[in-house]
DNA sequence: GTTGACCCTTCCCCCGGAGGAGACACCACC
DNA sequence: GGTGGTGTCTCCTCCGGGGGAAGGGTCAAC
């Protein structure tokens, strides 16, 4: 054991290929006991085989190399444990979405020929109270939850009632560049003293189309290609960022197939057409940085 | 209408990023239904709509672009359906592998310090009936049902009985490379009329350091780790491919937990000290095309 | 001492993406 | 009919996690 096991010895235990355990070694994951400064072999140890399992557990449920060596490198065991925990909630919920994918996959191919129900529908203006960031398209469910919590909780604070269904403006840059600056908002008659992120808004009057969507958000592509479809189809300009209404959500039942979340798109700015567009109503632009809507692209 | 949806429309309508679509062309998944020819201008039309958003879900289920493309270019449903039944075959047994993934590391981070059995311990001369092929890592296991399920035939239309428990022999640059050499086995008394793929061999005598592995297979490298970290504590020289035992398998019973799995690990060569090993012994050498075992490599 | 297996590094390829640069096209508005 | 602001084009680089090949040094069994 003096000079202890090479690369191929090590690999034939651990079953990591010799490229792989190069590899973690010049990413810091697993450091041979030592190496021959002037032939630059690699020697492993027999104590090191558990943390090669390790890693290749951790890769296996997909973990970046650099978050399992920020992992490995963590002293506290306490602190280790919680990393872990949290990616393991990550890979669940990611089999979760896999099955509802499955499942509107076998739905998209067994197509049933769905009547489109769009209504068009003037929006009024409607206070409410706020959270608008940018954000990435992968992470928006997450800071939805978040944000969503917070109103919750200053609406609690501040004693007040939801007027109406929870819901949020989507940018469509969201969709084609894959982030964009998105808005949720919980409807209220009275203004809330806006503390922190929050901001008491008046979302603009907008004529929109919309649809329901019935059950979980996983498949909710799909509506939104319909309603898509349908707007074309109809030679409607499109313009401004996407209404979502969360008319029965998560917040109202755990049971997803209940749900229904009304999307509503713009088919043309009232925006602009209003008195003083770019003066005090831009001051409560509801959708943040940027210069008024977007002007309209489709060329129907 | 005339000139359709721009590839912004158009990715709005689907949601699916403007650099994909684009990408999507390219590998001839989602053609649009126009280009201009003097701009390169893009143009989708509605119809397409559904098309992307089964692009999108097989994506999502991490089909591969171009076994996307496979799929849709099948003009026959019944094959198509099979090819997309069959992919989402592999999913689930993903999901299932990830799931015990999990479980493996949960148990890895607890480690219990269980006592480590390993026997040393002579494989006589076996009999059997085999097959054997260079297969890549991650297609061993579909091999090995596949080669098994054709021995199980050959045994059955020969009227023959198993005399031991399915087995297999592994080169082990299946582990360090990634690829190898290997061989599966049903032991009996009497040779069988060899057809198609199946051979008739005899096992060489080989002296091996055995422990039993309990329960599924997923975790079955970490009982190769307590087996390697054992053979190299002892400094026993390895050589040769590894040998696996399937005592009680998924022909037994489908409680995986209930599963024995011997490996074993040949710790020294008995193949070269054997009279003329490289004549008529060689001609039954059950691995295959390699030039006898290799030589031991471990430094212990 | 020879020799074959082993190990080293470096470079390129693959896949599925993300992002940017620079140039051209489109079209609403004036 | 201009013109400006977007939208779109192509081409390039980069990323992570791998696979493979080339070319040369090392180790140890014989």
């Amino acid at each position: 054991m003096r000079t202890g096991l090479t690369i191929g010895d090590f690999s034939r235990i651990t079953h990591l290929s010799v490229k792989m355990l190069r590899r973690y070694h010049e990413a810091g994951l697993l450091e041979p006991a030592e190496v021959d400064p002037s032939s630059g072999y690699r020697y492993y140890t027999t104590a090191q085989v558990p943390t090669a399992q390790v890693i290749h557990r951790f890769r296996e449920l997909g973990m970046p190399v650099r978050e399992i060596g920020r992992i490995l490198s963590t002293p506290d065991p306490e602190a280790r444990a919680l990393l872990v925990a949290e990616h393991l909630r990550r890979v669940e919920l990611q089999l979760e979405s896999t099955r509802s994918a499955v499942a509107t996959l076998r739905r998209l191919l067994v197509p049933t020929g769905t009547p489109v129900e769009v209504d068009l529908r003037t929006r009024p203006p409607t206070r409410a109270v706020a959270i608008g960031a940018t954000v990435v398209r992968d992470q928006v469910v997450a800071w939805y939850d978040e944000a969503m919590t917070e109103l919750d909780a200053t609406l609690a604070a501040a004693g007040l009632e939801p007027s109406g269904p929870h819901g949020g403006l989507y940018d469509d840059t969201l969709f084609t560049d894959g982030h964009g600056h998105a808005l949720v908002y919980i409807p209220v008659h009275v203004p809330a003293s806006a503390g922190g992120r929050v901001r008491t808004v008046t979302l603009p009057a907008a004529e929109l189309a919309v649809t329901v969507h019935h059950g979980p958000h996983d498949d909710i592509d799909v509506t939104y290609g319909v309603l898509g479809t349908y707007i074309a189809e109809q030679a409607i300009t499109v313009s401004g960022p996407v209404h979502e209404i969360y008319v029965v959500g998560p917040r109202d039942t755990p049971d997803a197939s209940a749900w229904r979340t009304e999307i509503g798109w713009p088919v043309f700015r009232t925006w602009a057409g209003q008195p003083s567009a770019s003066g005090a109503a831009r001051e409560a632009d509801p959708v943040g940085p940027s210069e008024g809507w977007p002007r309209p692209s489709a060329r129907g």
